[in-house]
DNA sequence: GCACAATCATTAGCAATGCTAATTGGAGGC
DNA sequence: GCCTCCAATTAGCATTGCTAATGATTGTGC
């Protein structure tokens, strides 16, 4: 493959990204959070209980920043903050019940409207885009 | 394909797409400009005029934020505001020739990071994500 | 032509998000 | 004990997001 259509691919790749990701955004409105503080509930949600730095550093946001919407999602109760008593300098970031709920429960709203958005395919598409993204998780790595 | 292969494909898109967008977005540093402003004014560079209303729906913002980055861009000397003439309500928003080059002239940073990222795969993995990129970019739409 | 509604953009004012610098409290070396 | 380092928070500021209200211009009905 050449130069140029390499960075055809790259330039398209991107512009694709950026589109779905807009589309899918505007699933979240019925989540009721903000999108810093959805992004960051998921994070906790999946990647399991976390320290503010490693939660910061994964939003790519500084820790103060972080700070302050992890207390927006204590205040609604949808993630603890427990000292960990190993260091008890630092702290474990964890989901409630309802935190994972609001997320998982919710349905994945973005992964259930591109689910949507997929079955509009052809099947042989559906599969020459699974292969495409098996490859796009080693690029985005 | 299936259902439930239907959604994996469909989450792993979804995760791929964010750890892409992040990791790209550390090359924006180097501009000197905010996420949204950069994105606004890449916007301006590629579409050409466009008036206030289509950016900030573009951009997926109210009409009031896309005023204010759209004055702190002036301020830059990076977009100019005309009055449309045939309609002395609106304003055509256009790149200035420092606008066009901090965005182009800077390599675009982004598609030249991904370029880099491009070249470790091989050549028939770069093939199947070009045509995974066609794919997406129906679903994207 | 002239009132009147509709439309595009901006202004005003507020909440949330981002930053750096400074502080608090705890861990660890000597 | 004291000193340094480190994780998180607090303080204070700029930017970004919103809705509501205002200005300016256009188009419509009569």
């Amino acid at each position: 493959m050449g130069e140029g259509q390499t960075r055809d691919v790259a330039a398209r790749l991107h512009s694709a990204s950026i589109r779905l990701l807009r589309a899918l955004r505007r699933e979240d409105d019925g989540s009721g959070l903000s999108a810093p503080r959805l992004s960051a509930l998921s994070y906790v949600v999946v990647e399991g209980p976390v320290s503010l730095a490693e939660l910061a550093e994964a939003e790519q946001v500084r820790p103060p920043t972080m700070s302050r919407i992890v207390d927006a999602l204590v205040d609604r109760g949808l993630v603890t903050r427990v000292v960990e008593p190993r260091d008890r300098r630092s702290v474990r970031i964890m989901a409630t019940a309802e935190g994972s709920q609001l997320l998982l429960g919710g349905g994945e709203r973005r992964v259930h409207a591109l689910i949507g958005r997929l079955h509009k395919l052809a099947d042989s598409e559906r599969r020459a885009l699974a292969r495409g993204v098996e490859i796009l998780e080693r690029v985005a790595r």
